[in-house]
DNA sequence: TATTAGGATGTTG
DNA sequence: CAACATCCTAATA
């Protein structure tokens, strides 16, 4: 990818995320965490969301001390891509300008983590704070973060743990249960406690929705309404390209025709948010069928394998 | 082999 | 009872 002389730096902050195994930068970490949508996604999705001018976001390594721009950069490109070290020394001209552009990319990176965690409780029907699991949603949390990034199961190391047992052990204590992805399951549990502990420390009046949401989840499980339909659902995972594209996106989005890339994942993330181990794609192209002749979803006028399309688009 | 359509019947909130 | 979940046969790609 090519970067244009006229992008300014913008230096990020992650300090902000307690453990530096988030950011994975090393050669022998690329392939653990592949697919991890730790801090390079996040990265590259401001790439995206901010100005073309804003862009090109990079952080510095090692240290995560903040801001001294004399240790050498290593600038993201697209996510899960090997990272370019950019040993550009501290530019001390534009410090304001850049410190200004580093606290709102780093609450634009909180603001996307939060939204993240608030999908995923949504689509799980689980609490925000881990502290507040049950063994049940723990294993629920677990299925679905192996699910989502592919990783080998591992559900029965942590059999009979509540939330809070799971909160207070350390990195090695996950080890010990779980070689092959203890790190990187720790690093999304990490991810999640921050976040709610970030929630609940600065925002229990700005946010307006998060207050109420908060009160809302108390209780059990089925507080905000009924449980969720499959059409639902979809519509969840299509809203978050970023973390489920990759198994469902968008064909036409206008039209509401979409598209299961891959349909045992898909099933199997339905099966994981009902409590049903045994779902496949079998059984859910049925439930989907089931929506013709109530005209939620159809087949597109052309059809194809894999594709639906919402009746009433949104 | 995987997907599609839809009938029959059991389960669950 | 509605909304699946499960199971199944037959047709299609």
């Amino acid at each position: 990818m090519m970067s244009s002389p006229s992008r300014s730096h913008v230096y990020v902050d992650v300090s902000v995320f307690p453990h530096n195994h988030i950011m994975p930068y090393s050669e022998d970490h690329s392939k653990t965490f592949q697919g991890f949508p730790s801090m390079p996604e996040y990265m590259s999705r401001f790439d995206t969301m901010l100005s073309e001018d804003t862009a090109r976001i990079t952080r510095k390594s090692d240290t995560f001390t903040a801001m001294d721009r004399q240790d050498e950069l290593l600038e993201y490109k697209e996510a899960g891509q090997d990272c370019v070290i950019d040993s550009t020394a501290g530019q001390s001209g534009q410090t304001d300008v850049e410190d200004r552009c580093l606290e709102q990319v780093q609450s634009l990176v909180l603001d996307e983590v939060q939204k993240d965690i608030e999908t995923a409780c949504k689509l799980l029907n689980i609490t925000p704070d881990p502290v507040d699991w049950s063994s049940g949603q723990v294993q629920k949390w677990l299925l679905w973060t192996e699910h989502l990034y592919r990783l080998p199961q591992v559900g029965k190391a942590f059999q009979h743990l509540s939330g809070s047992d799971l909160c207070v052990m350390s990195e090695d204590d996950f080890r010990q249960r779980c070689l092959p992805c203890a790190d990187v399951l720790f690093a999304h549990l990490d991810i999640w406690k921050t976040a709610s502990w970030m929630k609940d420390r600065c925002s229990p009046q700005s946010s307006g929705f998060i207050g109420a949401d908060d009160l809302c989840a108390e209780a059990d499980s089925s507080c905000s309404g009924q449980p969720i339909h499959l059409w639902q659902f979809l519509r969840e995972l299509l809203l978050k390209p970023y973390n489920y594209g990759r198994c469902i996106r968008w064909i036409n989005k206008e039209k509401g025709i979409f598209k299961i890339e891959d349909s045992a994942h898909v099933a199997k993330l339905w099966g994981i948010r009902k409590n049903r181990p045994a779902m496949n794609y079998d059984k859910l192209s049925r439930s989907i069928r089931q929506y013709y002749k109530k005209g939620i979803i159809k087949k597109p006028d052309v059809s194809q394998r894999l594709v639906y399309q919402f009746v009433h688009p949104v």
